[in-house]
DNA sequence: ATGAAAGCGCTAACAC
DNA sequence: GTGTTAGCGCTTTCAT
């Protein structure tokens, strides 16, 4: 077993107490002993258990997260992000992944409740109509990354999908697009708001939204060719669009290539913006202007709004949600056209 | 307060002990009995509290893995695949990272022990020459992931780094190039492993190693640039190769759109190789063939063999260490000159 | 088949 | 300043 309190009380001929004291900053021990027992804590390596410690105080100094999965950039970053927001307190974080399935959503949060966690923060399946109903009968503070479902009243982070819509439209607008298409994502929440965002922004710009320039890919297919086959999908038709935007980089890519390959100049005759500002590939000669989603600072600001939650009990200063705006990160794909230009390196 | 044993036993006249044993799947508890107190839990919704559990029984049912970055797609596979070899066996997984810095590595490994991980996954950072000194003084299963400072005598798991730069060569020879470049990483252990291996099989296939052909980049540049920068350097030269392996894949894609910009033709004239095989874009029409690092399998087989050694205190048949071989993921920036051809979809 | 007692390592509350 | 007592929620051991 590992070294314990009493063993270092026993070797100093002090009662554990007053180990504990010193350990924790107490201010009512001598100076004296303080640096003795320093002292021998160090040269013995002693490790408080923070078992015994969060059995004794109600607190684990842990917080649980829990996501739909851990394949995507996504997740990684919000990951990241979660990490950095718990780290200058101190706090660590438990992490779990459901995998796509409903119900290893519930055992999740189970899990975590049965861990004592301080707080958790829960990331649903992009496609999850309900609240886990363990929720229904617990008080830790639960924090929401992502869109809520219907009847939630607790506190969330999100992007805001919506404006993922409009800014794409602004942008393309800017760039004197006229014809936008939009090649839709999945009928998920997500999906729906940035749609709504970009009707919201070509009807308040007056244009037209053809029926058939709004596409939607196969279920399960957004990918590079969903993206592609859309593209041809477009060019078939009598106009052709000047502005595409995708649901996330690889489609844009899939466009893109489609697009070159039929003798279409990008940006010049067709402008193409992705999203999700995934794909490293940001030096290439024609790269890809995206929309930044910023999941690893949403991972971070949840992390923030449930370790300040924990403190206050009840309800308090009440955290509120709080969403982030996403933001365009122009690139060559709907800039001007500027025949690459590189610097030399010496 | 959530809900606790005494509770569920208070509610059914009975004693904890007996709820306990239930719980545990003990067989010394009549049929009746048994499912009175299972119908309870439901309802009440009691989950056991792990902290408690822990402390009298030495187990936390939690393992530690720390990683020197949260950041890069490696790190992202190795948490996956952590994840999915502990889930079958009901343990939790604690992430931590140090973000590059050689302290925080050390306080890191602290964090763990004093949370009483039932083992220790370490993954140092690329450069680190030592062991963090806390771990000789610890008993708890360490596996390291990647590979191990000098005198380090414990289980590691790692991607056997020398055979990248064998197969490496294999695949460019059996695609018939005769003069292969190389650009190197930066000078950590896996960038040297990787280079050596290339230089043996180069010679065991008697081919010569022009110095020039030998690149390496800026300290801290491994991105797009490097890879571009080098190739501008490559087709200054008298002879151009006709084959180029990176140290991953951003830099080969570097080297191709220099390669391309220049007009030579990929693969005809230039086969490359990156290696990581960490780009999404697998069905562009020049696709870049890569090397398969498995990183997620890795993270998988190391917890699976730190949750074996939980069990067998000392030695017993003592776990030993494994290697996982990469694997050429060949696709058209190697293969032969194909137009791109496209399935259509009806 | 059920339960009482003890204790895991720690800390809050209160002596001295 | 330092030490004593009690107990967090659970399981191990041993009576009944």
């Amino acid at each position: 077993m590992a070294i314990r309190l009493q063993d270092i009380a026993d070797d100093l001929k002090l009662s554990k107490m007053t180990i504990s004291k010193v350990l924790r900053g107490q201010t009512d021990v001598s100076e004296e002993t303080k640096a003795r027992v320093l002292k021998r804590v160090q040269e013995l390596n002693y490790r408080p258990n923070i078992s015994a410690r969060g059995l004794r105080t109600g607190q684990t100094f842990t917080i649980g997260l829990a996501l739909p999965s851990l394949q995507d950039s996504t997740s990684a970053q919000i990951v990241a992000g979660v990490n950095e927001g718990v780290r200058p307190h101190g706090y660590s974080v438990v992490i779990t992944s459901a995998d796509g399935d409903a119900e290893r959503e519930e055992r999740e949060v189970e899990l975590h409740l049965s861990r004592q966690v301080d707080a958790l923060l829960l990331c649903l399946r992009g496609d999850a109509s309900d609240l886990p109903q363990v929720l229904e009968t617990t008080t830790v503070p639960v924090v929401l990354i992502g869109y809520p479902p219907a009847r939630f009243n607790g506190i969330s982070v999100a992007i805001r999908e919506t404006e993922v819509g409009q800014i794409a439209v602004q942008h393309l607008l800017e760039h004197r697009c006229r014809r936008i298409a939009y090649l839709r994502g999945p009928r998920t929440p997500i999906g729906d708001m940035r749609f709504t965002g970009f009707l919201e922004e070509m009807r308040s710009a007056e244009l037209a939204v053809k029926q058939e320039w709004i596409l939607e890919p196969q279920p399960g297919e957004t990918g590079y060719r969903s993206g592609y086959d859309a593209m041809q999908r477009l060019m078939a038709a009598k106009t052709i669009p000047d502005g595409v935007m995708t649901y996330n980089d690889l489609q844009a890519i899939g466009v893109r290539d489609a697009a070159l390959e039929a003798g279409l100049e990008v940006p010049r005759q067709l402008r193409i913006l992705g999203c999700g500002n995934t794909l490293p590939l940001c030096e290439t000669g024609l790269t890809l202007s995206s929309i930044d989603l910023a999941y690893r600072e949403l991972g971070k600001r949840a992390a923030k709004i449930a370790l300040r939650g924990i403190g206050e009990k009840g309800n308090g200063t009440a955290q509120r949600s709080v969403s982030l705006s996403p933001r365009i990160v122009p690139r060559s794909s709907t800039g001007e056209w500027v025949p690459t230009e590189r610097k030399k390196t010496k």
